[in-house]
DNA sequence: TTTTGGTTCAAACGTATGTTTCATACGAAC
DNA sequence: GTTCGTATGAAACATACGTTTGAACCAAAA
């Protein structure tokens, strides 16, 4: 039987590394929430910060399989000039999903609150994870959004390209400040929903005149 | 003489803070860095909390000042009709030039990583800053947006604001990554840079047809 | 039955944390 | 010159941290 207390641990610590951060999260926190000993951690991982990197490897690796193959259907649809939109969906959907989607049965916590954290966390822990699982990734749809807007300057291009990111990310991760922005009107709890609102925006933001 | 310590240790705080994150930054790091005595701390603030809450606070209240007035005179401009461009600038430009401004003559930390804590820190240390400085300042720009989009729906106009939102605080946080993904090709140290990016973005992907 | 190798456990390791204490120093008011 | 409120300083407070240790456990192999 291969460990079960490993996926035990790796379950508890997603959930409090996404609630609480990288750095208030002790230890002692996610082994108690995992009903496992202290030192089952060091033995299974071997440190506090390979652990944190064998969560979001878990999560992120499987995103971007999904985002990569979703994004080769599009550009084999239109090789020469690929849809614009096709291409957005491909980097936002699976990524949504794992975001909205509850990490238990009975809900409260979600994930975008743990994947915001490569983007905001002290460097050195999570410039390992961010490399390996985000930056080749990355480098495809630009190019890919290259194609699909020849006539784009480049820098134009990756600023805008960093925009959709951010756009993304925080769509993710700050649900709570859209719904008490909006006195509790809007309620976002579905993926399709918020991809709904945000391709049309990107779209129209990628593809607008540059003044 | 106003105490003089109060100031070093904001200004020390300030630094440690954006660098590494609100509790992965000790009081020791924070006095040492500041040429002070650990007790100042408890002394001058009463608590790590209370001075994170006083660090944010000396930021946030003049870049929201300077905001609502630049809304004004947006609003005073076209009170039926103001113009987005306007709204968006008055909304983007006082805080980029405080996250794109050194905090020391020496420079190389800015203020955009300490403003991304208000979004992704562990809610309870940050929530009360961000209730008092940025909440009400969010629905006066979003109510004139409403007036410069009348036709647009209500919740797709509370979306898209979150999506500005979402562009903006990348902006002032990631762009390392934007350095990086670009190969170096983009090294923007400059608010009106940034601006003249975002600004035909966002109001691309405002004034979109929603489709 | 004994041995082995992987796993769990309670306990302790040394270090770091935020906070408090109390003695001292300084400067203006009396 | 003494007094008094504010400010600083060195040291200790209790607690929490990540990690290590060595004994105990337990199924499968010998």
């Amino acid at each position: 039987m291969q460990s079960e207390t490993k996926t035990r641990i790796l379950d508890a610590a997603e959930i409090l590394l996404a609630q609480n951060g990288l750095s208030a999260t002790s230890m002692r926190a996610i082994t108690e929430a995992a009903n496992v000993n202290l030192a089952a951690i060091n033995y299974h991982f071997g440190s506090k910060e390979a652990l944190i990197h064998a969560v979001f490897a878990r999560r992120l690796a499987p995103v971007n399989e999904r985002r990569l193959a979703m994004l080769d259907q599009v550009l084999k649809a239109n090789p020469k000039r690929p849809k614009i939109r096709g291409i957005l969906r491909a980097f936002a959907l699976p990524i949504l999903e794992t975001a909205f989607q509850p990490t238990n049965e009975n809900c409260p916590v979600q994930l975008g609150a743990l994947m915001i954290r490569l983007y905001t966390e002290p460097a050195q822990v999570v410039e390992r994870s961010f490399n390996e699982q985000m930056a080749s990734t990355a480098r495809r749809f630009v190019s890919a959004l290259h194609a699909a807007l020849p006539k784009l300057d480049n820098e134009v291009l990756y600023w805008r390209t960093h925009f959709c990111v951010g756009c993304l990310v925080h769509t993710m991760h700050a649900r709570p400040i859209l719904t008490a922005v909006s006195n509790g009107t809007i309620q976002c709890d579905n993926a399709e929903e918020a991809l709904e609102q945000m391709l049309p925006f990107l779209e129209a933001g990628l593809t607008s005149a540059s003044n």
